[in-house]
DNA sequence: TTCAATCTATACAAAAAAGTATAAATAATG
DNA sequence: CATTATTTATACTTTTTTGTATAGATTGAA
């Protein structure tokens, strides 16, 4: 259970790119320099980023790519999406209403449920986090989103006690 | 960001293994029939399953493997970190009183900061389930964990506004 | 128009993960 | 003790992921 070498380096890519001016947007060339990797990796990257319609590209000479939305509106679980896909895919065993349960009817079904459980949470930090939110500028020096997980890793301890034996 | 396979596989021969008899155990014949895999990779798991001590062996005629301690004492979190190590390594960037904090002062600090939260969060799911939730018995049909995530899922997006711009 | 800077696409190479094969060590049982 | 069923360890092969190379297409500017 690791995460891959694509999701960090796409993601810091896009982040350099969020930081650029939107006037002239970076290049891959800058790209390789800014992060350390070679252009034609940053080149397969920004393709799976263009593809994903995270960012847009100008070619030829002054070329380059910037972000097709603004940072506010590009979170951390599209650019996962796009990079290397879900942790596991959740379309069922999974109730209308959005609350999840681990059914321990079969071995199937339990493990199941558990990838589950642990995808949805993974999801819902990540869709609450923004490129913004990561990318590093003078006015937010020293911010610090402090109560993102806080309460959310005592309530799980809590309702342990919820299960039926 | 993919479970690996090895982390599906092993956790599926040692929930096998908690429903054995304790008295006989499980060969490695046993769970390749069981699992559908084959015996050299189902030995290449228990393996690692037993050198992190999680089952024990017996060698030899009618040897096999069990548990080494009670399905109720051993959680998923432990099985994984055993099979496959964590999804990030987090050592640093923690604050003593274990409150979590994004750090955005640097691209290095929040993009760790953000996979320290998500490590985080995943192993608090995985340390409170047990192999024993897991396993099927008559006893348990129907049981449910109903409540493990639910209000989990709910507080993270509500902590939002705590952003500091 | 021509050139240089740039993105784009596909094919290739290297490294890591997944899975297999095999020979040796161990223990129960007749 | 010999045989058979079993685990153990290591080396090997296959597949997937990671990363590179190269040739072509596009654009801006002299």
């Amino acid at each position: 259970m690791k995460i891959a070498a694509q999701d960090e380096y796409g993601l810091r890519i896009l982040i350099q790119i969020s930081g650029a001016d939107p006037a002239e947007g970076l290049s891959i060339q800058q790209l390789s320099e800014l992060e350390g990797l070679s252009t034609a990796y940053v080149a397969k990257l920004t393709r799976k980023l263009r593809m994903a319609q995270l960012i847009d590209s100008r070619r030829g000479h002054k070329g380059g790519y910037i972000l097709s939305r603004p940072a506010e509106s590009i979170f951390v679980s599209e650019v996962m999406e796009a990079l290397g896909g879900n942790l596991y895919d959740d379309s069922f065993c999974k109730s209308h209403s959005g609350i999840l349960k681990l059914c321990t009817n079969s071995m199937d079904c339990s493990i199941r449920s558990l990838w589950t459980i642990v995808q949805q949470s993974v999801n819902q930090i990540l869709s609450n986090v923004s490129i913004a939110d990561l990318t590093v500028t003078e006015k937010k020096t020293g911010t610090m989103l402090s109560t993102l997980l806080e309460q959310n890793l005592i309530n799980i301890i809590d309702s342990k006690e919820a299960e039926e034996v």
